[in-house]
DNA sequence: GCGATAGTTCAAGTCTATCGAACTATTGAA
DNA sequence: TTCAATAGTTCGATAGACTTGAACTATCGC
């Protein structure tokens, strides 16, 4: 957690598949795992490297449970870190989503 | 300003050049010109680059004024469109600034 | 018009996203 | 324990973004 940057957390949610798994993340109130929360059509593949960007940004925690891994967001500590940023970010994102893409 | 998007604002901002040339945009009162707001060892062709990205992204207007062009952030509209969203950004990017790196 | 300054455009080289295929880990059942 | 099924990861390879130098355009002052 300590070498969460600014930069890399803009960066890993500039992707719009990346913003997307995110905001269903925190949309549920309880972690899921890895393909319930990406596109349907997309490659395991690309599923698996968002993941690691995300995680790898701070801005996610995964943990295997069973068979799957389940993620959870870690707003808390980023809201520590930079006040104000996810809930901004969050916010845009869903009204963006429920205004209909 | 219609399609203006929050995946094209992020992708803007995920770069640390461009980041950082809004947030001096915003942190002076009056217009910058291209390069006095970008990183002094860069080439021309990659700070225009840069420019035309956030221009693309609804970031910022810019104008030519004589022989250089005046950059201008537009925080006002993209509030409206998304509220909080730059004050929480930029606020992260003046915490990160001022903290020393 | 000439030169100088400030940006833009263009083509080429280098680094990231996407995918399919092969692989690993865990579970549950025979 | 062995087998099959499920969920992710890793690996090559291919198509797109960042950077740069060179050439080009626009504006100003002389």
């Amino acid at each position: 957690m300590a070498d969460v940057t600014l930069e890399g957390i803009l960066y890993a949610l500039s992707d719009p598949v990346r913003l997307e798994i995110v905001r269903r993340l925190t949309a549920e109130g309880c972690p899921l795992n890895c393909q319930s929360a990406a596109p349907q059509n997309m490659a395991k593949s690309s599923v698996s490297h968002h993941y690691q960007i995300l995680r790898e940004a701070g801005l996610i925690r995964s943990e295997r449970r069973g068979v799957e891994v389940v993620n959870s967001p870690r707003c808390d500590e980023l809201g520590k870190r930079f006040p104000g940023l996810m809930k901004a970010i969050l916010t845009s994102a869903e009204t963006v989503a429920k205004r209909g893409k």
